[in-house]
DNA sequence: TTACACCCTGTACTTAGGTATAGAGTCAAG
DNA sequence: CTTGACTCTATACCTAAGTACAGGGTGTAA
């Protein structure tokens, strides 16, 4: 960060944990806003661009396509959504988000129980217990 | 199914939620074991391998990569790996499951705090609470 | 005033994870 | 004994999400 509260492209890619190309490809496709540019033509990205890039990149691990993370981030009370309309839009990846958290917890359960029980001081076996996670409800 | 117990790629593919097409390239690529064929050269999956795919499926919205769900699958005692091989990789697959669920619930907590007060019944505003979602460190 | 480390745009390439299509065989029902 | 709904392989194509140049400008320190 320079004097004057900026940063550069390339410190926003380090900071970020991302690529360079990266930055500029975030921009173009929307999900990092378009940074004002110094005389001659370099960007200069607020600080808090970092935290945004970081964010997007933890919510791809969560298993969010950019598509929605821009929709999370999109989350807010802009000219021509109602409060009510918001609400609803965030409650919808509030259900998205428990969910996988419903998921995640029985992810884990099973493999608790593959490194206390089957592979505790029994026998050796095959003990294929992921494949029985089953949260699946069968519906045909 | 037919009266063998095997159903056909296209069943698997109807049953699991995804493309038929998936299913030969889930193969190829050793997500699912290769399954036995009949006479004509037509293949015969287990019914159980509706589960293999709906797991791989649902790791996938997770945020796992097909190569870390690979992984998963092959979380067994298995000739050639140890048990103490064995629980130590499982133990890092719980790890990554805890990060996870962490994120996700700050992430909720955000989303909630978006919908309970800022668009509660106070007066509009921009309340870009998501990017104030930091769990970052600021490691520099 | 030039060397070097930056920055820019535009375009092309890459990888993961599928999907579609062509061309040919199988099999049960009419 | 043919028609229609399946199956197979091989190959080509597609989208998302980057990543890598090429060709050129900028800025500063020696």
């Amino acid at each position: 960060m320079n004097k004057t509260g900026h940063i550069s492209t390339s410190e926003l890619a380090k900071r970020g944990g991302v690529n360079l190309q990266t930055i500029r490809y975030y921009e173009r496709t929307g999900l990092l806003p378009k940074p004002p540019r110094s005389g001659s033509g370099y960007r200069q990205f607020s600080p808090e661009s970092v935290r945004r890039v970081r964010f997007i990149k933890r919510a791809q691990e969560l298993g969010f396509s950019l598509k929605e993370i821009k929709e999370l981030l999109a989350l807010r009370i802009a000219p021509g959504s109602t409060r009510a309309e918001v609400r609803k839009r965030a409650e919808s990846k509030i259900q998205d988000i428990d969910g996988k958290v419903e998921h995640l917890r029985a992810m884990k359960k099973a493999l608790v129980q593959l490194t206390d029980s089957c592979c505790g001081n029994g026998p050796a076996s095959n003990c294929p217990i992921l494949e029985s996670l089953s949260l699946d409800k069968e519906r045909k």
